[in-house]
DNA sequence: CCGCCCGTAAACAGAT
DNA sequence: GATCTGTTTACGGGCG
């Protein structure tokens, strides 16, 4: 790992003069360079120096709830390296420089292979928010460079009225510079909220600040407070210690802190005086050790924060009471306590399966994980998702890997997101039918789409072995191969060939036999196979052809040929947790999330009004599966045309070495 | 229930 | 003799 946070910490610090040695880089650094930006000098007039003042000191405590959102993951990691140290080289990188980082020094940083899964989730989201920060400041700028102009003019045009005439004016510019920080303020107060709404704040991994509570707070409060009610019937009793556990349980989950929960992010200045939420501010040192004690998970706002309570309770001691007398141990509060428990269950599952997807994007980008993998033995793809049906306590060391990620890249990253986000996922259906033969170009299509993804994702193609072994043939110049061609290529497509040898191999030979289809062919080196395509089309009569209920074949018996999405949809499905993307970046509709715990809870699964959105080819790719599980569209046979804009190259990567022996892998490999 | 398809396992034989 | 190649049989699951 570098640290390179080290270096750039310094140099900032070194750079700071103006007494700030109050350990607030990021504030200081950034208002440093606001005033080196634009900002004149020296204003003399009084009066407009005050209302540069006030503009000054409003800036910097609407600057301080921007920079917040960044100091949060970046200053913490960077203060507690001890404990983040996953966190904390490449996201201090990315707060520490005021910069969106370009797509070359993204990808620079994915090809160096610095990043964990959620430090890159981390990087996006603090990405997104800096370029918002960014427009802000330019804004921002443009409004101090209008003040300034302002002022001067009012400087120097003002110098022969009277003095009271020049009081007036002055009265009038402070008038309107009040507003003027007022509108900026509003505007920034928008900007953050609409961050927190997208989620960009409060589902940053690396945010150690926001738990449970402070999600239905600050995200969702009716859903989830209604959904309590729902739940739990009404409100009450308990100690809180189990509710306690369960958020605090999440938080060090998600973000391995030790901090003591916080509300969500203050919008209004005024309600940082709450003791709270200055942990999150600068006055966080001249927090009392009281003050600091008396931050409770369940108190905040000076209201009772236990799910479905909502009770105001004057200051802390009164909460204290409250909580005693009205969240006893009972049995309400311990079944309020349970379902809390299913909540907290359910987004460290949909974490887990959040870093699933992750995972094996960065596997379909060739983007080896830093983060440190327990399990020795690489785990199917397949195995370790489809199979969750013990999901619940599938562990984060399952995660899909390629093992034998070829060493040589064929630069996939050039592709671009589009690869992972429309091609991959909407072609490789959730409820894939194992695409044989009469369905004319599908597999061809279909390998050619998802390429990179079976060459790197160890999923079985949804193809039989005749038609693969077809594929390989008819793919080939001469429209023949050897058996050990045939061989190499299904080890060099297909990432999940590259195990169980004996197998498929034996299968391969098995079908090469038995199908007429396929034709052997005396060489004078041998033989080679050809296929005999009027005996292929004979081999399947019509009736499949018109009969989209073969498509279940697969995933009801071994559930092997699921690819990645279909894998994790099914996941999700048994878990009852809809997916809600964090692939499509910005909108993880957190609505769908209540009503994925409201359904968890209810047991009840009703997505079909959730948004009553059709089938538009512009829906996410998640949207479409969540729409096709919800709905058993039946699958068009011609429905992997879609939205698709893979087009990965016709060629074939050389990202697979031949002379590997793979086929010599440990049959009993996966026997785990 | 039957027949078909498919995948898997395995026995076997011939060639290298 | 070991391995590869090719054939064949058997079995089980899914599905119509």
């Amino acid at each position: 790992m570098m640290q390179e946070s080290g270096p750039e910490t310094k140099s900032n610090d070194s750079a700071v003069q103006n007494g700030g040695s109050s350990g607030n880089h990021l504030l200081e650094c950034t208002l440093r360079e606001s005033r080196s930006n634009g900002e004149t000098p020296s204003l003399e007039a009084g009066a407009a120096e005050l209302a540069h003042l006030q503009q000054h000191q409003a800036l910097q405590v609407a600057r301080q709830l921007l920079i917040h959102q960044q100091q949060v993951s970046g200053v913490k990691a960077h203060k507690r390296n001890d404990k983040q140290p996953s966190l904390q080289v490449p996201v201090s990188v990315a707060m520490m420089t005021p910069q969106v980082i370009t797509p070359q020094q993204m990808q620079q940083i994915l090809q160096q292979q610095v990043l964990t899964p959620q430090q890159l989730q981390v990087l996006i989201q603090q990405q997104q928010a800096l370029m918002l920060h960014q427009q802000l400041q330019e804004f921002y700028k443009k409004q101090q460079d209008q003040l300034q102009i302002q002022l001067i003019q009012q400087q120097h045009a003002g110098k022969q009225p009277k003095e009271q005439q020049q009081q007036q004016q002055v009265t009038t510019q402070q008038l309107a510079f009040q507003q003027q920080l007022l509108q900026m303020q509003q505007l920034q107060q928008q900007h953050l909220m609409t961050l927190q709404r997208q989620g960009l704040l409060s589902l940053q991994p690396g945010q150690p600040t926001l738990p449970l509570q402070s999600l239905a707070q600050g995200m969702i409060p009716t859903e989830l407070q209604q959904l309590w009610k729902e739940v739990t019937g009404s409100h009450t009793v308990d100690d809180g210690a189990c509710n306690n556990h369960s958020s605090l349980d999440l938080s060090t989950t998600c973000v391995s802190s030790t901090a003591p929960p916080k509300p969500s992010l203050l919008i209004n200045p005024q309600a940082s005086t709450n003791g709270q939420a200055s942990v999150l501010t600068p006055k966080r040192e001249s927090m009392s050790h009281e003050e600091y004690m008396q931050s409770h998970p369940l108190y905040g706002h000076g209201v009772c924060k236990w799910p479905g309570c909502e009770a105001v309770c004057e200051d802390y001691s009164s909460f204290i009471k409250h909580l005693n007398s009205e969240h006893a141990l009972d049995d309400r509060s311990t079944a309020q306590c349970r379902v809390q428990m299913q909540v907290v269950q359910q987004l460290e599952l949909q974490l887990s399966k959040d870093k699933e997807r992750l995972q094996a994007m960065m596997s379909h980008l060739h983007v080896k994980s830093t983060e440190p993998k327990a399990s020795p033995q690489p785990l199917n793809l397949v195995s370790s998702v489809t199979l969750s049906k013990t999901a619940s306590e599938s562990s984060p060391q399952s995660l899909p890997h390629t093992p034998t990620t070829p060493t040589t890249p064929l630069t996939p990253i050039t592709q671009g997101p589009s690869v992972i986000t429309t091609t991959s996922i909407h072609n490789v259906g959730p409820i894939r039918r194992r695409y044989s033969d009469k369905y004319n170009v599908p597999i061809s299509s279909d390998i050619a789409q998802n390429q990179e993804f079976y060459k790197n994702a160890e999923v079985r193609p949804p193809f039989t072995y005749a038609s693969l072994i077809r594929q390989a043939i008819l793919e080939s110049p001469e429209k023949q191969l050897t058996l050990n061609e045939i061989y190499n290529w299904f080890t060099r497509m297909f990432a999940y060939f590259r195990r169980n040898a004996a197998t498929w191999k034996n299968a391969v030979r098995h079908n090469l036999s038995l199908h007429k289809c396929f034709v052997r062919v005396e060489n004078v080196k041998g033989a080679v196979w050809t296929v005999d395509e009027i005996e292929f089309q004979k081999r399947r009569p019509q009736k499949i052809s018109g009969n989209p209920s073969l498509i279940k074949n697969i995933q009801t018996s071994h559930a092997y040929c699921t690819p990645l999405n279909a894998a994790l949809q099914a996941s999700m499905a048994e878990n009852s947790i809809p997916l809600y993307t964090t692939a499509s970046m910005g909108n993880p509709a957190l609505t769908s999330l209540a009503s994925a715990m409201r359904e968890e809870l209810n047991g009840v699964i009703d997505h079909a009004t959730s948004n009553g959105s059709d089938s538009s080819p512009g829906r996410s790719p998640m949207q479409a599966m969540h729409h096709v599980h919800v709905k058993e569209e039946p699958l068009d046979p011609d429905d992997n045309e879609g939205p698709l804009s893979l087009v990965t190259t016709a060629n074939q990567s050389p990202d697979f070495d031949p002379d590997r022996d793979y086929e010599d892998e440990p049959v009993n490999e996966d026997m785990d």
